[in-house]
DNA sequence: CGTAAAACATCATATTTCATAATGTATTTG
DNA sequence: CAAATACATTATGAAATATGATGTTTTACG
């Protein structure tokens, strides 16, 4: 059988659940196949693509390098495929969904958030309030958004974690660093898990600093940096291609990572929002699991 | 039948030889199918996705908004599926392709074909030069560069239209405008599309201009407007989170738009190149092919 | 060692799916 | 109104696929 030119999706979703199992027979299991059936599927996949996806260990099979590289586009696939059966179904989601945003995120994290849902449920209209995390939280147990993308834990709070980033010393890249001058900081008012991260670092490393420039948004950050007023703690989101990163041949700290999470009200029980929640939730697993559970061979 | 959770890509095939073809029959005949299998495989996939997807026209056929957004989706999902195949078999590109791209491209067009090469030819390896559109011309006659993106047409050169952008009047978000001094340009050395698209529509209208600021690059025209010096001609995708448009409310007259192209050199044998432009090529097409040939009731 | 268990492969077979060919129905054309 | 067009329906046979039984290889354990 020469290699087909259209992959079946159903074949990519008992692979996927092999890969996730670790087991043929498991996999069956899960699809209500038998052992038999997932065997003859795994190997009319193969024949389909043309290469090994798999290899022998043991008694075992693990994935060969193509069989991981099909894994990823697999889950990007399946997860198409649910979005557009999502967005098709007449029980879609409509109504005003608030969503809270810091501005890097917005800038950053939420663009892809918001295009799957807008793509999920093309009938929903999304608002989005850009502030500070502390106020973001303040306005969501408020009630006055839906949820929010914070890097602040809240252990009263519903959520999850979206993504891990570094935190970066950021300047113009413009900026001239003395190294024996007191560090010029770009500070944001209290609170702000930057401004303690950097502080903290600073302050155990005896490095001096002086405030070069207060802001109360990041707007204003990005404006002092451009302007070359110095050095500023954050996540690489922020980072524009007009900056630079400060590191430790510069003397400076390394700084924490820093997660971003996405938090609603717990018990939510408007519907909409929980469902939209739910969405984001499933297919941000369904994509980003590589790696969460152990996989088949994926040790590398 | 119960609506299934798993598209069949085959069908979504079909879906689109007859959205495309507008007719059942011819879609048949392209896929070497009957066209009673044909609509029997249409009727497979309204049953799948539970909903219908077109509606009878005289003794015809069109698509519902269901079925068209159906389409986006199964040209989206069949481009992923051509990649995950491409990316898979063993004869995968694999080199160096040098692309030529200007600033603002580098910034907005280019990422994306960028990491559609990067998934279906994990093999090759990319080189990219940013630089201003003339001098990429030459690179590229030169030999310099395999491809490049560019705003300028060239009839002995082989290529495409990638996009279509408007042309604004852009400024910083500060920038204060007023309507009787002469406008302060910021302008690129010739030769620049821009620039001239801009002169001749002041001249037209009879709009006095002074010149703000000589850039060499868009580094330099970025920088300007940041720092409010004046206003710039460009497309949207110069335009940054700090920038805003000038339009008619402030006298300034509408700008033609303007097109990117990939090019290649005509002929091109190297067999790498031609097999990359031939997959952005193709990849471009289905995705973005709506509305290029007529669809069944595509006419919103 | 050697036997049992585990994990996937193979095979024969029954079932299901799917395309075809022939025919039917509704619509448009002249 | 007859012919032509475009899709629908039906019966049927061929191809694809799941099942259950059995085979092969590897590991576990006494």
């Amino acid at each position: 059988m020469p290699p087909s030119s259209t992959l079946d999706l159903e074949l990519l979703r008992t692979f996927i659940a092999v890969a996730d199992s670790q087991s043929f027979a498991e996999a069956g299991q899960q699809l209500a196949r038998t052992q038999s059936s997932v065997t003859q599927q795994m190997q009319r996949l193969e024949q389909s693509v043309g290469v090994a996806l798999f290899q022998k260990q043991g008694r075992q099979k693990q994935l060969t390098d193509a069989g991981r590289q099909l894994l990823r586009r697999a889950r990007e696939m399946l997860a198409l495929n649910d979005d557009a059966l999502n967005s098709l179904r007449e029980d879609g989601l409509s109504g005003v969904l608030r969503i809270g945003s810091p501005h890097d995120v917005a800038d950053t994290i939420l663009p892809p958030i918001l295009s799957h849902i807008a793509r999920s449920a093309p009938r929903l209209r999304l608002e989005i309030d850009v502030g500070r995390s502390p106020f973001l939280m303040e306005d969501l147990h408020r009630g006055r958004v839906d949820m929010i993308i914070s890097t602040r834990e809240d252990p009263t709070l519903e959520g999850f974690p979206l993504r891990t980033s570094p935190v970066w010393w950021i300047c113009s890249a413009q900026y001239l660093h003395m190294p024996h001058a007191p560090l010029p900081l770009i500070l944001i008012d209290e609170p702000s898990i930057y401004r303690r991260y950097a502080l903290e670092a600073l302050e155990q490393q005896r490095i001096p600093w002086r405030q070069a420039y207060l802001a109360s948004n990041l707007i204003g950050v990005k404006a002092a940096i451009r302007a070359g007023l110095g050095v500023t703690a954050r996540s690489m989101e922020l980072l524009g291609p007009d900056m630079r990163v400060l590191g430790e041949q510069e003397g400076l700290p390394r700084l924490p990572d820093v997660t971003y999470h996405l938090w609603i009200r717990p018990n939510t029980h408007n519907s909409l929002v929980r469902k939209a929640y739910d969405l984001i939730r499933s297919n941000h697993e369904a994509v980003y699991r590589s790696g969460r559970r152990k996989q088949i061979a994926d040790s590398g």
